[in-house]
RNA sequence: GGCCCCUUCGUCUAUCGGUUAGGACGGCAGAUUUUCAUUCUGUAAAGAGGGGUUCGAUUCCCCUAGGGGCUGCCA
């Protein structure tokens, strides 16, 4: 049975990064028939930012990556929040304490910075707290067990440090990477348990990953070099037999290659990078998200799913359904992807091409809703079969299709004035007196008439059409103008023929 | 700086020693479309460099270069 755990931490919006790690996690556990885990790693007080968990939890459900166990449902390892554990790492930590593999140290932040620059002056280009210094610190190795006792008992603020021998090769199996052997004597000791009593990064993760039965880690490939570390974590607790495996992902880089990418690369670069739109009251920018963005979130996932891995086929496009089918862990690639907003935009447009109405109905009641554009009277769903091949989001909708929506066109002067001389006026008065007479009003019919009198009147088709269509839509490009016509009705196409007949250059 | 990871068209990638190095996005050209978009067709475009191993390297090894990550009482 295999369990995987995405394990984010709420210091904020969640970016695309995550929701990749997120959804390899999600795959494997679908693919393999096991648990998808979702556990918070709130152990930094100074960074937990409110609201983020809930951000983190509505963002898994909107594209669908739900977890069978987590802090909101619960399950047989809760609870599912760190800080909800504390005393869990305590007690291991001390454990570790005990039997010799962790030790207690008092020395202060600023006795910290001091040792660094102590060694940094020596010339040591890594000051790190290892073998070499810490038997000339404060810890439970220099003092005397009465020293230490008493300076717990006076509250003396204490963190727990793994002890790390040095001179020793450790080899990591990684499932992307193959080996990858680091030499102890690089690794520093590493703090367990911080001097608020909550447990680092890599003391949780450790223990609530044997805890929780965690069969596979899959993470981001930042976590790599303290991999060492979490595996000396496992041996010192004798958990080794059963480490999970580690599969350490590929970054996803700035869409110009330099860095991986970072929240505040939204704004910089013009696309989101953030699942869904969040505002909080403690950052100052609202975000925006694929979701405000008009992404559908299967597209997200489609898109995401490609970076960094492929099937190994040419089909590119898969539902999550179809992705669990296909994903292989072994195809994961090595190198680090970069985000490409343009190829989103094209897995976006795939999967509107696609959409039935009554799926997207709803969302586009909300735009018109939250852009005040009364729809009431107007055949929404015709209009979205007319426009759907042109959206690349479905955010673009009244947009592209406004005039749809109002009788307030904005007309593109410079193109009309190009066009427009007295006798295609004439045209457009007499063309929106016979439309009049045309019964039912379809696009096939106002053709077979526009066409007559077109052609009876002697002004070219390259003259005449873009002043029909700007007539209708104020631009000169969009979809068939018979079809708009016949959407619009006949009293606003006749109505907006006329207006164009009277028109008057304005540049 | 140290440690670690990575390196095929502009971008995402296929290739698990022998291929005309394939596909997709984007670009360009053409067809369709009265326009634009869509769609279709075509086209340009790549193995960082240098050593090995081998009958034969994009593929395996080493070096160099370049990029990235880590180097916190953050995750």
């Amino acid at each position: 049975m295999t369990r995987l755990r995405f394990a984010p931490s709420p210091t904020g919006a969640l970016h695309i990064g995550g929701i990749r790690t997120a959804l390899y996690n999600y795959l494997l556990a679908r693919k393999t028939g096991g648990q998808f885990i979702l556990r918070i790693e709130d152990t930094d007080q100074t960074r937990y930012v409110p609201g983020a968990e809930d951000y983190i939890i509505r963002s898994l459900a909107w594209l669908g990556l739900n977890p069978d166990e987590g802090p909101i449902q619960g399950g047989p390892f809760a609870p599912y929040r760190q800080s909800e554990r504390t005393a869990i790492y305590h007690d291991h930590a001390m454990q570790l304490v005990k039997s010799g593999k962790a030790y207690i140290a008092f020395d202060t932040p600023e006795e910290l910075d001091l040792m660094r620059q102590r060694l940094t002056d020596k010339g040591i280009s890594t000051p790190k707290y290892d073998a070499s210094v810490r038997d000339e610190m404060v810890n439970s190795l220099t003092l005397s067990e009465d020293e230490v006792n008493r300076k717990i008992a006076d509250k003396v603020p204490y963190t727990v440090r793994l002890l790390v021998e040095p001179g020793h090769g450790i080899i990591i199996h990684d499932k992307i990477r193959g080996e990858v052997i680091f030499d102890s004597t690089e690794l520093d000791d590493k703090i367990l348990l911080k001097a608020d009593g909550f447990p680092t990064y890599h003391l949780a993760n450790v223990v609530d990953d044997h805890l929780m039965q965690i069969t596979d880690v899959i993470r981001g490939e930042e976590w790599l070099p303290s991999t060492a570390h979490h595996v000396l974590l496992y041996r010192a607790f004798g958990w080794i037999d059963t480490m999970p495996t580690f599969s350490h992902l590929p970054l996803i880089l700035k869409p110009n290659g330099q860095g991986k990418l970072s929240k505040r690369d939204g704004q910089k670069f013009g696309f989101p990078v953030f699942p869904m739109a969040w505002h909080s009251d403690h950052i100052e920018e609202s975000i925006e998200g694929f979701d405000s963005y008009g992404f559908e979130p299967a597209a997200v996932i489609n898109f995401l799913a490609f970076l960094g891995w492929n099937p190994g086929t040419e089909q590119e496009i898969f539902s999550l359904e179809q992705l669990i089918d296909v994903f292989d862990a072994e195809r994961i690639h090595k190198g680090g992807a970069r985000f490409d907003y343009d190829k989103a935009l094209w897995f976006n447009s795939q999967y509107l091409q696609h959409l039935d109405y009554a799926i997207v109905q709803e969302r586009l009641i909300q735009y018109a809703n939250n852009e005040n554009i009364s729809i009431s009277d107007v055949n929404v769903e015709a209009v979205f079969k007319l426009l759907q091949p042109r959206l690349h989001r479905l955010k673009e909708f009244f947009m592209i299709g406004y005039y749809f929506f109002t009788d307030e066109l904005k007309y593109d002067d410079t193109e009309i004035n190009k066009k427009w001389n007295p006798e295609a006026g004439a045209l457009l008065q007499k063309l929106g007196e016979a439309l009049g007479n045309i019964e039912p009003f379809t696009a096939e019919n106002i053709s077979i008439v526009a066409k007559e009198l077109i052609t009876a009147s002697g002004i070219k088709m390259g003259v005449i059409m873009p002043l029909i269509r700007a007539s209708l839509t104020g631009t000169i490009q969009g979809p068939d103008v018979y079809e708009i016509a016949s959407l619009l009705g006949s009293v606003k196409t006749i109505e907006r023929f006329v207006k164009m007949a009277g028109w008057t250059s304005v540049g």
